[in-house]
DNA sequence: GTCTATATCGGGATAGAC
DNA sequence: GTCTATCCCGATATAGAC
């Protein structure tokens, strides 16, 4: 059994991503646990000492992801980036979805995510500028740094545009892994035009491999899912 | 002078997108407005009942600007409705932003919300598909849909994620004027892959019209503007 | 480290006068 | 329609025993 400290933050954590920090007390966490509220408040003063310890946690499971490899990459091994970034920022979706609020009440939290985004932006960077020296993609660096933004903000941002679509779903193991496969469909459109070589040539292979089918979709996101004209 | 209905909703909007509805009082907006609890409370019977409101006008607003158009289109209506769409998400952006908590308060939102989205992105596949028709994009089906996705994502997105850059400036029009200007360059490199024809032509005149000068960026965005592997 | 009991506090919302 | 005064409630956080 691992100590009470990070079975809180392991609870609380689920419980976020499901119900929204907002809509979660301490006391649910605690009741979640079987321990009671004044245990959690020995190990955490308060809720935002949570939030932040979860956010450390996220940021270095991030950053370790986003390390820049040494030599040349292979497709593979850009699919394994993909699916191990978008999977970590997945785990730590409440923390975008409630960012607002988190950087309000906490100034110190407000520094440190700043220093991260750019500090993420700037592996990123670094990763796709490797990805073309390995004639994986290309793109000049104005395209470059455009698409890296648009990848930050939709994987950022996905987990946050399907809750909305399914707010009762949440939690649900098969389907939230649905809509992250999804997710990493959608980053790969986004990048398509730019992809050369052997990466060009498994994307119709990856759009099929991440693409939800039709029933999938018609579950997850209802008319969402395959829009039409009117 | 608009009656007191109209000014509540007007000055909650401005709050909500400043500070963030969560820390936004109903004390703050009657004091914003210099009138009593009480009389907010007799027009609006609960603060959901505003976020309700306003939620009603974003959707009204934004599905007119969708509303397909007429015969073939040229560059600059493709323009015009870019400017159009990404100005009224903006103006609605503390919604996506604290989304999740609206929806789990609010059931009734919650079907609307869904039913405006699949509405938007119809519209939405209506235009490009008018768009492609006219020759200024071109992409297969299953590329448009990808596109139109991200592109709402990105959108509703975008204000989320430069408030969480900058959580203090906000509120300032000339700052939130040259974010919202940044997110319309961001749109136009997504999907700048897939023009063709007189947008193709314009395509470096609209970057460098929308796309902030070094200074503003980093005046706003700090290392991020101008990412740099490290 | 963990519990029970409780203090505190602030925001949402109402009652009733004007 | 608008005000003042106030209630209510729930969530955070603490005190002190075990």
């Amino acid at each position: 059994m691992t100590d009470t400290k990070t079975r809180i933050l392991d609870a609380a954590l689920a419980l976020f991503n499901r119900f929204g920090e907002r809509n979660v007390t301490t006391n649910h966490i605690a009741g979640e646990l079987g321990i009671s509220p004044g245990n959690l408040y020995y190990h955490y003063r308060n809720k935002a000492a949570i939030v932040s310890a979860l956010f450390d946690r996220y940021r270095e499971h991030l950053l370790t992801l986003l390390t820049v490899p040494e030599g040349p990459l292979t497709w593979e091994d850009k699919m394994g980036y993909f699916e191990g970034i978008l999977a970590s920022m997945w785990e730590g979706r409440f923390l975008h979805r409630d960012l607002a609020h988190f950087l309000h009440q906490d100034p110190v939290l407000r520094d440190r995510y700043k220093v991260f985004v750019e500090d993420s932006l700037a592996r990123g960077l670094g990763i796709y500028q490797r990805l073309r020296d390995s004639g994986l993609i290309e793109a000049s660096d104005e395209e470059l740094r455009a698409l890296l933004v648009n990848t930050w903000v939709l994987a950022a941002s996905w987990p946050g545009f399907t809750h909305g679509l399914n707010p009762e779903i949440s939690g649900d193991e098969t389907l939230d892994r649905g809509l992250l496969r999804q997710g990493i469909y959608q980053i790969i459109c986004l990048e398509a035009p730019y992809l050369r070589g052997e990466a060009l040539d498994h994307l119709d292979a990856m759009k099929r491999e991440y693409r939800l089918d039709e029933t999938a979709l018609d579950r997850l996101f209802g008319a969402v899912g395959q829009v039409r004209s009117e």
